[in-house]
RNA sequence: GGGCAAUUAGCUCAGUUGGUUCAGAGCACCUCGUUUACACCGAGGGGGUCGGGGGUUCGAAUCCCUCAUUGCCCACCA
């Protein structure tokens, strides 16, 4: 009736839909806690990679420890639209059927987007089906739902009524591949190898040259100023001159700032103000003019000249060629310099000028900062990234949120005239024709008037508001799910996107509902190969999760994650770690079978060795429930996962199970069954986290369960005081069972074989397991002597001595040496104590326990040392 | 250029206020074992002068200084 094997793949589709069926993911409000994880919503079109087994597993573990603890557990799963990511997506699916997204209309280009999202979205939903995930799926979220997208609105125009979102004339990061501008978060600097061309300007009306230094000559088209140092007595003449720009033959000023850095290049500086964020400071402070000599492709504009059309990095070459042919190209030098680059497009980032909307930083990040560094509402784990987020909520600019986009949140500001302030916000059309009509007090205006923004938001600016939104805690602050749910709990999302959603999350939760979004956020590692390389499809190391599950079962993998998943380091995967949880399944399930293999008997007394066995596994099971609580309170999962471990593998099946294995084809008493049974439970609670199908599979084979009897929403073991003492014993014990056990190995003597045990005993230890040794050692009663046995092999648990006499002659010689040489050991061991208990400061300073304990080492070894001696001599 | 973190057994990591059990765990490795839950196993075993150097202390993996290496984050030097 019990399979042999655990066959994972029979098991966790029938689980899970049981789970499902009876609604243990959902819930409601009730009287209960509520424990509440929002999950970090991926890409919606994206599939499921290793980095988000690993955040979702830790999540799942989380939920399913709590609902267990008895909370009201609600995990809210969701995806995001990935604005950036799906439009890139959905223009390349087009343009491989020959569409271009600019031949469609905004209404006919988000009709395929749409199309796209629905064919591919929640893929990753289904996938996270397949690990356990108990997210709540009745409340799926996607952050463009009407009920979020909403929210955006509504906390948009709040913003800007309060007069912290404003449009400005600024320099922006500015993407030509997708042709939108990003916010500094977005844009990730890369080193790279480039020329430093040095390019002589003549000075208008002589035929003197001056050398400027610079990285992007095609910019000189742009050019409105040459900048030097005031100071630098090297151009003093040249004071208040103009030069003439190459190629462009335009006259432009040289003027002076301590700006220019008189040690680098040439110290001598070209200015772009159009292309660069500092020369465009300069151009300001200096009153110049800003020549914008791109087009939004990256290509050069008809202020390019000749050079219209090009690509700006074609132009670098060909302007350098006609500098060159020109006599103005004095050298190029090799140069590395840190290149911006689009975090999602990884193209060249252009500075550019250009009207965007803004969102003012400054007052925003203040009860951010406290929440965190002083009052430790909210705590990062590992600790250290407050230093992180510390360094950015100081150093924080304001925020560009626009972008030149269709997919996503539309700008809810509206435009009536061509005016840059021609507009009013407003989160829906005809609340701005009102707000229009009297700004203007223009009575006639109607709703085709009125042009909306063409610009998206940032993908971020939806969902900062996730743990918000999610519970309508926006528009609807007052709801009954809103108040009960909110704040969160527990965040668990990767570091590299602590500025673009954790930080902004506590911002909006304080800004928009005067609380904190969650108290704790676990900051997972990052899953490398065992190389140490990035997961990445382009290496072609990623393995793909659903064939691992597939492989070594969901559980596998989950316990092969977790193991190794030390709390803030990076995870290195390797394959063998899913063998390895797959092997704790299987040592599981067998140790089940045994248990369910035994025959009772109601009549048979219980034997001593179970009793005690019984007892110390108690004690022994509790002091892991104590470890283990420690370790999730510092959300050190993997230690919690390797105290289960250990616990089940070695004190479970290794001791326990072997103290109560009644002999071959024997029955086993009632009592210690229904002790052992309890035993296994109590093992499946605390290990249900980690491996749900397995724990649940075995929990309803032990007997009929009702629905409302499922290992999923069953109570977890409490805390109670525990017999220390028996613990401590058992390691006496253990270590005399090994003394044994070895001295069988090197004598071949079979284990079927009873051998005779007697005792030389300095101290007590292991009194309680007497029978437990003896039956684990298959030895006759443990009798004590008072003197050595001759021609006996020995061995020695701390100063005791035991003796196991055998037939047949020993070795004496070697027996002898083996002696001899723990001897030597002991007594050297011996001097050093002694020499630190004989040194008077030690002994001044020292605290008198540490004494102590010096003194009964001494003790100890000089105790050991006579027995040895005694064998010796014996021998 | 600035900041943070790390460096302990072949690998991945523990090591809480310096002092029993402070040199540990898991995996890997070696030896033996087809014993009646499990070879996806059992029993036993080997393996580290705690990155280098200096200092404080009766005592340092642990505190201080310094150097080195690695990783991460931040920064407008053309």
């Amino acid at each position: 009736m019990i399979p042999n094997k655990y066959n994972p793949q029979n098991v966790e589709d029938k689980w899970y839909s049981y789970w499902m069926e009876h609604g243990y993911f959902h819930s409601t409000p009730n009287e209960k806690e509520a424990y509440t994880i929002v999950i970090p919503p991926p890409n919606v079109t994206g599939v499921l990679h290793m980095g988000h087994m690993l955040n979702n597993t830790i999540q799942d573990v989380l939920i399913r420890r709590a609902r267990l603890k008895g909370f009201n557990a609600c995990w809210v799963p969701g995806t995001d639209h990935a604005s950036i990511a799906t439009e890139a997506k959905v223009v390349a699916k087009l343009k491989s059927e020959g569409i271009q997204k600019e031949d469609l209309t905004r209404d006919e280009f988000l009709k395929h987007a749409w199309e796209w999202t629905e064919k591919h979205g929640g893929i990753i939903l289904d996938q996270l089906k397949k690990l356990g995930a108990s997210c709540d799926w009745e409340r799926t979220a996607f952050t463009m739902d009407n009920d979020l997208s909403e929210s955006v609105a509504n906390v948009f125009v709040d913003l800007y009524k309060k007069g912290l979102i404003y449009r400005g004339y600024r320099m922006v990061n500015w993407d030509p591949e997708a042709k939108t501008t990003l916010s500094d978060e977005e844009v990730e600097f890369v080193e790279k190898q480039g020329n430093l061309y040095y390019i002589n300007y003549q000075i208008e009306g002589t035929t003197e040259t001056i050398t400027v230094a610079t990285t992007r000559p095609e910019t000189l088209l742009g050019d409105t100023a040459i900048c030097i140092n005031p100071s630098d007595e090297r151009f003093a003449h040249l004071k208040g001159k103009r030069v003439i720009v190459p190629i462009a033959n335009r006259a432009i000023p040289i003027i002076e700032d301590d700006y220019v850095d008189v040690e680098f290049g040439t110290g001598c500086l070209k200015i772009t103000p159009a292309h660069d964020q500092n020369d465009k400071a300069i151009g300001e402070k200096y009153g110049l003019e800003v020549i914008d000599i791109l087009n939004e492709d990256g290509s050069l504009n008809s202020l390019g000249l000749h050079y219209e059309g090009k690509d700006r990095f074609t132009v670098r070459k060909e302007i350098a060629k006609e500098l060159r042919e020109l006599g103005a190209l004095v050298k190029t030098e090799q140069h590395m310099h840190k290149v911006g680059v689009s975090e999602r497009t990884k193209a060249v980032i252009e500075p550019k000028i250009s009207v965007q909307w803004f969102l003012k930083m400054e007052d925003i990040v203040k009860p951010a900062l406290d929440a965190v560094l002083k009052d430790e509402e909210i705590k990062l784990y590992p600790k250290h990234y407050n230093n992180t987020y510390r360094h950015w909520l100081e150093n924080i600019r304001d925020w560009n949120i626009s972008r030149q986009l269709w997919w996503g949140h539309q700008i809810p500001a509206f435009f009536y005239g061509n005016g840059m302030e021609d507009y009013v916000v407003a989160s829906t059309k005809e609340e701005a024709l009102a707000l229009a009509k009297e700004k203007t007090k223009n009575t006639q205006l109607t709703l085709d008037d009125l042009k909306q923004d063409p610009d998206a938001l940032d993908t971020w600016f939806s969902s900062w508001l996730w743990p918000i939104s999610l519970f309508d805690g926006i528009k609807n602050p007052d709801n009954e799910e809103f108040n009960y749910y909110y704040p969160t709990n527990d965040l668990v999302t990767g570091p590299d996107i602590i500025f673009f959603w954790v930080a902004r999350m506590i911002f909006a939760g304080y800004e928009f509902t005067d609380a904190k979004p969650f108290s704790n956020v676990y900051f997972t590692g990052l899953v490398r190969d065992k190389q140490r390389r990035k997961m990445s499809k382009s290496l072609g190391n990623s393995p793909d999760p659903i064939e691992l599950m597939q492989k070594y079962g969901a559980d596998g993998v989950r316990t092969g994650l977790l193991l190794s998943a030390a709390a803030g380091n990076d995870l290195l995967f390797d394959e063998e770690l899913c063998a390895q949880g797959r092997n704790f399944s299987s040592k599981i399930w067998n140790a089940f079978r045994l248990i369910d293999g035994w025959g009772v008997s109601e009549t048979i007394a219980q034997p001593e060795s179970s009793k005690t066995a019984i007892q110390w596994y108690t004690a022994k099971f509790q002091k892991a429930l104590v470890e283990i609580e420690k370790s999730f309170e510092q959300y050190r999962i993997s230690e919690a996962l390797m105290t289960i471990y250990k616990l089940i593998y070695d004190d479970f099946s290794s001791w326990f199970l072997e103290m109560i294995k009644p002999t071959y084809q024997q029955p086993i008493d009632s009592h210690t069954l229904k002790a052992a049974i309890k035993c296994l439970e109590d093992n499946l609670k605390i290990l249900h986290p980690f491996m749900p199908f397995l724990t649940e599979e075995i929990w309803q084979h032990i007997e009929s369960r009702t629905p409302e009897e499922a290992l999923i929403i069953a109570t977890h073991p409490a805390i109670v005081p525990f017999d220390e003492k028996i613990i401590a014993d058992f390691e006496f014990a253990s270590e005399i069972i090994s003394g044994i056990r070895k001295i069988r190995k090197e004598k071949n003597i079979s284990f079927k074989e009873i051998i005779a045990l007697s005792v030389l005993q300095n101290e007590s230890g292991g009194e309680t397991f007497k029978t437990v040794i003896q039956k684990l050692g298959n030895t006759s009663e443990i009798t004590t002597i008072t003197e050595a046995v001759e021609g006996a092999l020995s061995f020695r648990v701390k100063s005791n001595e035991y003796f196991i006499p055998i037939a047949g002659s020993i070795d004496v010689a070697a027996e002898k040496a083996k002696l001899e040489e723990e001897l030597k050991y002991t007594e050297g061991f011996l001097k050093s104590v002694q020499k630190k208990l004989s040194n008077e400061r030690f002994v001044n300073n020292a605290p008198e326990q540490v004494i102590k304990n010096e003194r009964k080492k001494e003790a100890d070894a000089l105790a050991k040392i006579e027995t040895l001696q005694a064998s010796i001599k014996t021998l």
